[in-house]
Formats: structure tokens, sequence, C-alpha cells
DNA sequence: TAAGGTTCGTGATAGCTTCTAACTGAACTT
DNA sequence: AAGTTCAGTTAGAAGCTATCACGAACCTTA
């Protein structure tokens, strides 16, 4: 025993109710917000009773971590897939958007509001900085046509984030960039502040993108 | 009777408990973020016990909007005063980051994650749209040096939230690029994201804000 | 096959929350 | 002085997180 692919049934079946789990939260989050998510709730839909439930996440917060690393395991893989198949930076971020869109709450619960007593597990730190790299890995493909600005000079000195990655200061800079800028509008637009503004979310996305990558 | 600029001391109380009250609450948001904002713990700590909060407000729900509205005004306010004292855009930028930085979650409870639900009312949005006129202001002063872009035609078109403000295309979208590209930087350095990072918050804000006019 | 340990799900319970309802007492009005 | 209004109280319903103790089902092992 123990060569087996298939584990043990009463693991099997542990998985299956901890996946059910999450993802009836996913669907109770994209509904109220990741603030009203309840594991009585739940418990109810599933057709058991509540304190069921901590036996397979000692908590709440437990829970919420869970969604939030798999949140981040969704968007690295989303990323390291469309690069692998040979996207540049414009790609990946039309993919970043289209992930972003496919649920707002799951973008909002990565990069939206903490809790400001919340310190991230090392796991999602390290998944963080392989989202990083896949973008630190396109940025170096860009051409560099601008002068080095003085906060090029600070981040040369100031690179742990890039974690080992030999990117020139320029590249570094443009890949923070990158990720700020499109935060920055994909944040507004999800919460809902372009509502009623008139333009098009999707081509002031693609107009800030393109001032991105060759303004 | 009603000439007088005091009110009647009944109405005199009120204000000042209601104010109290939501003072409190300022603190509680600051210590454990919006989602931890509990109306029974108010009551506690002004001496007074749970359901007494109801005769200032109607429920959580309308605590928070009146938070969300006095955060709003006191933006809009800040941003006026400063730009009345002669600044420019890149001191309206300053003054947002000081403002934000003086107190992470109110920023938060502004522009960060929403309840699915929630729909602002209109009192708010007349406010926002005053923050986006004072941007606007001070942009018309910006001078023009890019081409129209694709997205310049498209604003023309869909430039309600500007509410009658006579700037052209250009400078809309310099004023929405300027919004979203400062929130992109602030929400993430509010957020923590830039935690452990390396580089300091402060000097990126300036790059980019740098970026923003000059590029 | 029968015994043993492990694990699942339950109901009960404590303590927290929002919020409603009924009541007391003080203050202002007339 | 009498009557109205309004603040604040206690009691209580319904919901939540979370812990505990118990029974029952399951898997393993002898």
């Amino acid at each position: 025993m123990g060569e087996t692919g298939t584990k043990a049934p009463r693991e099997r079946y542990r998985d299956q109710v901890r996946a059910e789990i999450k993802e009836r939260a996913w669907e109770q989050i994209a509904e109220a917000g990741a603030s009203a998510l309840s594991l009585n709730a739940i418990a109810k839909r599933m057709g058991m009773s509540g304190p069921a439930l901590y036996r397979y996440f000692a908590g709440r917060d437990e829970l919420i971590t869970a969604l939030i690393r798999d949140a981040y395991r969704s968007l690295a893989d989303t990323l390291r897939a469309t690069a692998a198949s040979g996207a540049d930076v414009a790609g990946l971020a039309r993919a970043l958007r289209a992930w972003a869109l496919d649920d707002p709450q799951r973008y909002l619960l990565i990069y939206g509001t903490p809790v400001p007593g919340y310190h991230a597990p090392d796991e999602i730190t390290g998944i963080s900085s392989e989202i990083m790299a896949t973008l630190l890995d396109a940025c170096v493909a860009l051409p560099v046509e601008s002068p080095a600005t003085p906060f090029d000079e600070h981040i040369e000195d100031h690179r742990q984030w890039a974690d080992g990655h030999p990117a020139p200061p320029a590249v570094l800079h443009r890949a923070l960039s990158c990720w700020t800028r499109l935060h920055g509008v994909l944040s507004l637009e999800l919460a809902g502040h372009f509502a009623g503004m008139g333009f098009d979310p999707a081509l002031y996305f693609e107009a800030e993108l393109d001032d991105l990558l060759t303004g």
C-alpha cells in the first residue's frame, strides 16, 4: 500500500468536503462579500449542522486564509499559463483583467481592504512573488527607451522583492508600474467607482495599458 | 424663537452624542477595520447600554454610511483648501497621500472593497463629483503635449462624469489617469502590499507622480 | 469475523452580535 | 401643574463563532 495515486477513501472524502465548503464559500462571497461569509450558512446549505465545519477548518479565519491562498494560486497559474503561451505584457494585463472580472470579489479578497492585524502566511507571500516573477520575466522583453530616473537608483538598492531576478533597475521600475497602474484601474472598476461615469472601462484599461507600454 | 444661532439644548445634545458615536466608531475602525465595527462596543465605551445608540442611528448601515459621507466630506474639503492655497496637481496629490496616511482605514472606507449590494446615496455621489471638479480644475493648468489618443475621442462623447466642466478631452483623460494611478499606488501601500518589498513608498509615489505629470 | 481506535456529525451551551419592543424617568412645553 | 416628548433602560428574538461531549459510522487490525 502507499504506492497508489488514489488516496484512502477517508481522506478522499475529507478533501471533497473541504472543496465543497470552499465552493459554497465562494458563492456566498460573490453574493455578499467576504465580510458576510458565514460558516453557519454554509453548513446549512450543505445540509449539515453548524459545528460540523470545524472538523474541516479550524475557524472562519482559517477558511478565509485558504480562500485567499486558492485565489493567489489561481491568479499565479492563470498568468503563468498566459505567459507560457507566448503572451507579452499586454497579454498578461488582459488576462489579469479577465481573471478579475470573472469574480470581482476574488480579486478584491487578494488586493482589496485587508483586516488591520492580518499577516499573510509564508506560503501566500511565496505565491505572490511567483506572480511578480512572471511579470518581471515579461517586462525584460520590453524595450527600454526612457532615461534612468532617480527612483531607478533607489530601487537598484532595494530589490529584495525581485527575489534574485536579474532584471535591470529600469525593468524593476516598469514591472512595479504595471502592477500599481493596472491595479488602480481594475480596483476602481471592480469597486463600482466607474459606474455612472459614462465611459467604457475596457477602453480605458486599454488606453492605460497602451500608455504604460509606449508612453 | 428660531432666530437664534444656538440650537435648542435638546438638539445640541443630540448632535454632540452623534458626534461622539462617530468618533468612537473611527477609533474602532482604525484599530480593527470597518468590518469589525460594533455598535454594542461603542455603546459600552460611552457608558451606555447597547440599544441606546438606535436613538441616534437607525442601524449599523446608517452609521457606516454617515462615516463614509464624513470621510468624503473631509477629503473634498482638504483637497479644495489645498487647491485654494495655490497648489498644483502635484500639491493635490501630496495632500491626498497625506490625508490617506493620516487614517488609512478612512481612505479604504471610501475607495476600498465595497459590499456588493451597496449603493451610495446621492449626497455622497455629489461630494464625489466635487472632488473630481477640484482635480479637473488643477489639470487644466497642466500643459498638454502628447497627441490625442483614441480614448480621448471616446471620452469626449462620455463626459457626463465631468458634470459640465469645460475641460477638453485630453484634460479629462489626464484627470482620470491621475485618479487611477495615484489610487493604484496608495491603495497598495495602505493595504500593506509594499511591506517587505524594500523600497520607500514615498519615493515611488513621487516617481509615479513625476511620470504622470512629465511623462 | 470480531474488537479496537479513529473520525464524522450531532445537540447543547457560552458569549458575542444586531435590532425590536415595552417600560421608566427626566426634561421641555404649554 | 399637567401633558407631551424623548433618552436610556431591561428583556428578548434571531443570528453568528466556537467549544464540548456524546453517539454512530467507518477503517484497520488481529
